[in-house]
DNA sequence: CCATGTATAATTGTATACAATAATACAATC
DNA sequence: GATTGTATTATTGTATACAATTATACATGG
């Protein structure tokens, strides 16, 4: 089954390019034209304009007046990178979290986690990393901090990748079920310690399984 | 004398609505029009386009698909959220650049802050403001790491007008000198260590001078 | 053979025309 | 009077034409 898109065409442009470097189809330091992508993708050049923009804004990719769009790509320091600001800033979110998060948040929350139990049984990669990005979302949204959203879910995007390869064995899915559950139940008691401490936790374990160290 | 721009329109169209929007021309909460942008600014609505997408993932705007754009603003919590995720990350680029920096790199902040230096004797604030994004910038751009460099910029681009308004009184343009000559010192020796205790102390002093804590 | 100038092509930058969508005003109906 | 339907308007979304800039190929002169 196809999943259906509803958005704009230039949302659409922009996720599917960010999906093509983050996978590697694009590789770093290769040479992109709007003509070419805009071929590639069937619609004209002004929406994938407005996606270059943005991903250059994210770093993904570099583009030089008048010449070119060069892929800049996530590199392996980029991801140690990001999992070490991840590890300063992330616990700041669960601690504003557990002071502002609504009851509806943590329903939302419960309901995460319970699914994610389901496919951590069925041992369903996609869907694991599907529910541990709204997990998180979820999280930095409830913090109330713009600036944090803004941050972490471009962080979150860029790992994605790295985080589907991740799940791979289903043991690690369950340590991060129950590093989860313990986050959910200090942010449901509202300890903004608890909640800091367990997702420092969380985010330097992540690290470990992901880099192996 | 009027300062000539060299960059492309929608380059000028990004720096002016930012500008606008952090000096407060633009209140949060108004509705703004790309046709009334574009009149206003004597350009066509296509790099008004790029330059809202762009300003849509910095946060400073939310566009709302086939109705308009909102301004959102950086609100007095978004700079303390700022500065509180800066004394996070701003002393791990310092702790980085210390071991990547180079000579060159030394050579302009030494520069930067002899400038800063005759600056504050003349006491004057708008170069100040300049010489201290100088500063940082060189330091984070020193890093190595383009995560820390383009959050970084993002941040100090969007305390632009709060920064101006702290260099108030010479007294506090004189320890924001005396720290950041600690700070070069230390890379200057290619410690770590205290490049990040330095670059914290020197971040949270700021934090504290701008809310006055 | 190398340097330099020039014409050509490729690419991005900008403006404009038109399409799609949502809001608004207003009339018709109950 | 309230509600619903419809025409109009306003606004964003997309495509395309053209301008400006840069790279490239090639010829020309030393």
């Amino acid at each position: 089954m196809v999943e259906e898109f509803y958005g704009s065409l230039r949302e659409k442009v922009f996720l599917q390019l960010e999906e093509d470097i983050i996978s590697g189809k694009y590789k770093a330091g290769q040479k992109l034209t709007e003509n070419m992508l805009s071929q590639n993708l069937k619609v004209s050049r002004t929406p994938v304009r407005e996606a270059i923009r943005q991903l250059e804004l994210e770093g993904l990719v570099e583009s030089i007046p008048n010449k070119a769009i060069i892929v800049t790509g996530i590199t392996h320091e980029d991801i140690e990178d990001i999992y070490e600001i991840r590890i300063s800033i992330e616990g700041l979110a669960a601690r504003r979290a557990a002071k502002s998060i609504t009851e509806e948040e943590l329903e939302r929350l419960k309901e995460i986690t319970d699914l994610q139990e389901f496919y951590t049984i069925r041992q369903d990669m996609k869907q694991l990393v599907k529910t541990d990005g709204d997990f998180h979302e979820t999280i930095f949204r409830a913090s109330g901090s713009k600036t944090l959203k803004n941050i972490l879910s471009t962080f979150h995007h860029n790992l994605k990748k790295a985080r589907s390869d991740s799940f791979g064995r289903p043991v690690r899915a369950k340590a991060v079920l129950e590093e989860h559950r313990d986050i959910y139940g200090a942010l449901r008691n509202r300890d903004s310690i608890k909640a800091e401490h367990f997702m420092i936790i969380h985010v330097r374990n992540a690290r470990n399984r992901l880099l192996g160290k």
